[in-house]
DNA sequence: GTCTAATCGAGACGGTACGTCTCGTCTTCAC
DNA sequence: GTGAAGACGAGACGTACCGTCTCGATTAGAC
């Protein structure tokens, strides 16, 4: 979240549910306005809330929109389909639908375009979203080498590397699908991109 | 280019060195300051041009970012470096290298998000700098398939299918290596990327 | 005025109109609103101007009414009566109007009060408002000089302290009846008061 | 006073000292920051007091400095120094003093601006501060008369028109002096003051 | 060599959002 | 029930850019 706790004891409690309300309200101007002409004058008064209440809680544009697309991250999970090629459809197919929403295209990419010049901005997106995603290529790793799938890591650093790799891959790929190109990454577009990703260009038939 | 030549015969003509400067003017704002911070008064003071001369060639900040962003992929090029592996990593690492500079970074991310609001935009980008990209996908597998690397492609819907595929899965993990993840797409990376690329993950070591 | 001819010759030149239009708009708020209640953005909107306009002319709402309400005393005039008795009645019953309209009253005091603290606006308030009266006392103590009504004055600094003192005895006087006693210097007053300037307090009846 | 003790038996009592504490925090404020910039969290922060507390005893701002302005003209006495003349010198260069006092120019002034369009406040300034200098008039008229220096008034209606009309003349004078013209109203100028105030104009040399 | 029309620079224009500030109220906990 | 602390809704502040406009001053090609 924004706040770090100041453990302030005194005085009057911050409102939990402007929190929420703003958050809400911010994706919703999202869907609407997209990331270019939403204001945060606009977005408290959707949220029934005072400008100062908003800069209270949030730096900027960027943190609160980051926070915003965040929570629709939460819903991202990895139940086991039994095979590693499954596991893989069903994530990537998860984390298409979320960037087929219209609050998620219009903001990420702008946050991830600022993040290049904000360290602060970058490392709060990497906690917020990228590592959720990365925890679950790491479990679907750990699955598969238990299933045999994948041969196991012996060394850690080598192990973090390939994780890196393998997540660049695949979260690129739907982005770049997803945003870039700008065509649906649908059952038929996983299915492919899953088996290049486990067998290589070569083995096309 | 941004003019249409509206074929006007008579009058002063458009000065060309403009052009040039308000490009070069751009990138040099997009390093110093970032996009966000980027506005088109401080990019035509920079270029010694006035803001109308500005306005009466580009519609505005986006449309002039990615005229200026473009230039910076003519470089690319796919020299024949003799097998498919080798192709690979050398566009991927010349691709790197253009999103390792710092006006590609910040502005290219921001038009991209921009482009998910504006059809216009996204045609423009297609345009100026995917489709640039995209043919050296095509033509690297050509030359693959040639060289008996690739198995060719009979059915020319399934070809483009197949050519879109692997230009998200490049380009995407490229992108996030380099925007998201934030680490360098360095020549070790662009090795073991090349080595799932084409033999897929299962065949790892 | 507001404007120190800046000598730029080049550019689009300030709209004449608009200077017209935010003075006339800004003592229409003065009525409606008064002092405290005028804010600069609705001064703009009154006046069909960007508060930017109203900004690149002048420095605050300080500065803006000093000249709104400077314009009021334009029409203080020293018709000559017949009399030093008859100026002064003359003369004051015109300010006494003067300052009974909502437009000064609210506005006078403010920016009186505003340049104890600060040094330029004073200055302001001096050039546009006081010496335009200051000017009507010298003007009538030389009428009745002229007359033989008042003894000749043969010092220079003399003569300008005593014109000083006349000023502050009958501004102060019609101000601090109208603006802190809260009642209309009329024509009883007027009567009194002048009785009181010329011969003394001992000589009444 | 502000509060009209609305007979409350239980509870914790009003702090005595936190009254006190709260005008000299104003007229500090006053001196440091004159009217403009005077803000009534920053008065409660330099009185150690919370913002709640002020305004249960404060309406507002115009209020507080009435109050913190008037305890200056506690000090507003008339001693009997042996003739009109005398006293009247006395009295303005009292006046003058308090006047001259930064924490008066600033406040002063505003609440009276305010005032024109407040009669509440019109009214609580009257009471506070005018009546008090007004009662100094009365005295000293009245203390001539026995002496002989000015006539007796038979008629109650006559005499408080006079009363007002020379409180209006020597306050207004003083007033103008100060805070208009920004000269200082010293023994030099008081005494010529005080001389035509006396004899009228027509008398001087 | 004009003429002529679109260009150029400069900078003011009406707008709109910014992020900050102060207002006066409300809510909490401690006394 | 009062006090300090501080969050709250409200709204003005003065600034920065936006994209458009109005200027007077070039500049080239058409005549």
């Amino acid at each position: 979240m924004q706040s770090r706790t100041p453990a302030s004891r005194t005085g009057r409690p911050r409102s939990a549910a402007a929190d929420a309300a703003i958050l809400a309200a911010t994706r919703a101007a999202l869907v609407e306005l997209g990331w270019s002409k939403l204001t945060l004058g606009d977005v408290a008064t959707r949220a029934g809330v005072a400008k100062t209440t908003l800069y209270r809680r949030w730096a900027g544009k960027h943190e609160l929109v980051v926070d915003a697309v965040a929570e629709l991250f939460d819903e991202l999970e990895l139940p086991d389909r039994g095979s590693l090629a499954a596991d893989i459809e069903g994530v990537v197919l998860q984390f298409a639908s979320i960037l087929d929403r219209p609050e998620a295209r219009s903001g990420l990419m702008a946050v991830v375009a600022e993040s290049t010049r904000d360290d602060a901005l970058r490392e709060r997106i990497r906690a917020s979203i990228v590592d959720r995603q990365m925890r679950l290529v790491l479990e679907g790793r750990a699955r598969a080498q238990c299933r045999g799938e994948l041969p196991p890591e012996p060394d850690p650093a080598e192990s973090a590397r390939t994780g890196d790799l393998i997540f660049d891959m695949v979260a690129g790929a739907v982005v770049h699908r997803t945003l870039v190109s700008g065509k649906p990454a649908d059952e038929e577009w996983v299915r492919s991109f899953t088996r290049v990703l486990l067998t290589g260009l070569a083995s096309q038939q």
